[in-house]
DNA sequence: GACAATCATTAGCTTAGCTAACGAAATAAA
DNA sequence: TTTATTTCGTTAGCTAAGCTAATGATTGTC
């Protein structure tokens, strides 16, 4: 590790925090926040998954998302299923309420961003573009189960 | 915009939230968190800046701003001092304590990070590097007095 | 001097993370 | 077979950080 790569680092950080910052200005209108939209997509995506698993994907606590499951059962976007197998998980899986709301939710919340990116001259948009790839494998850790 | 661009900006949002969660994980450590750490920053490089401002620089409302000041006064990283020409405003300033802290902490923090910058290929190093300025300046609304 | 606007704060709400402690189920050991 | 241990998920309770609405203090305006 050298100066430089404390200086690239330093400037993913700041724009991290004011790149999600920006997004939430949409949250009112989806009813879905980053945290929600995160673990939805996962689960929409990641087929019928345990809480476990969830967790560790979105790389909080078990009890985190235990919650944040309960909630989005709660208004209908997921269900879960006992494990016949193992009885003590259950398995996570997308209502087609939800999986419309991720991809509409997802659509309004990227959308501001998107904006930012079709505004980028050329050359800037094409070196976001060139990151864009790496950076979301580089934003999760190295054993990640979506690595 | 195009599909693209939600692509890129879906990248982009998804890899903001991740990174995010990692850095948390040394927040312990120092004892400053994302937020604080970002206002700190402000407050440290910003000068004297009034409570407004500081708000609109970290785009969230005064209250949380306000509440936020209180905080990192009661631990002696900043200190407020009223302006005499306008008595409702006050400026607030990064104590000797606040900036070797924030430099500390951000340090810390930012090793994270930088330690991943260090793990990637030259290609993907060189990838990330160039687009860590573009993003820095494409995180901030484009009216930002820091843009 | 009265009224309106601005700056900051307070009060109270929500979301989202955490640890600690616990019950239920599965697995290992005796 | 019983007992102990581990694992999965939940609950309880804490903290941080955002928000809106309302309020006080000051400034500016008519």
């Amino acid at each position: 590790m050298n100066a430089t790569d404390r200086q690239i680092a330093d400037r993913l950080h700041s724009a991290a925090i004011h790149l999600l910052r920006q997004v939430r200005t949409v949250d009112s209108k989806s009813g879905l926040t980053a945290s929600r939209l995160s673990a939805l997509s996962v689960i929409v995506f990641g087929g019928p998954i345990s809480i476990s698993e969830l967790a560790e994907a979105e790389q909080v606590r078990p009890p985190s998302i235990s919650r944040l499951v309960k909630e989005l059962e709660w208004e209908g976007l997921v269900s879960r299923q006992r494990d016949s197998q193992d009885r003590r998980v259950t398995r996570i899986r997308a209502t087609s309420k939800g999986r419309r709301l991720l991809l509409e939710g997802r659509e309004r919340r990227v959308a501001k961003l998107a904006e930012r990116v079709a505004g980028l001259s050329p050359e800037e948009r094409e070196r976001v573009a060139k990151a864009a790839a790496t950076l979301e494998r580089f934003s999760l850790p190295a054993d990640h189960p979506l690595s």
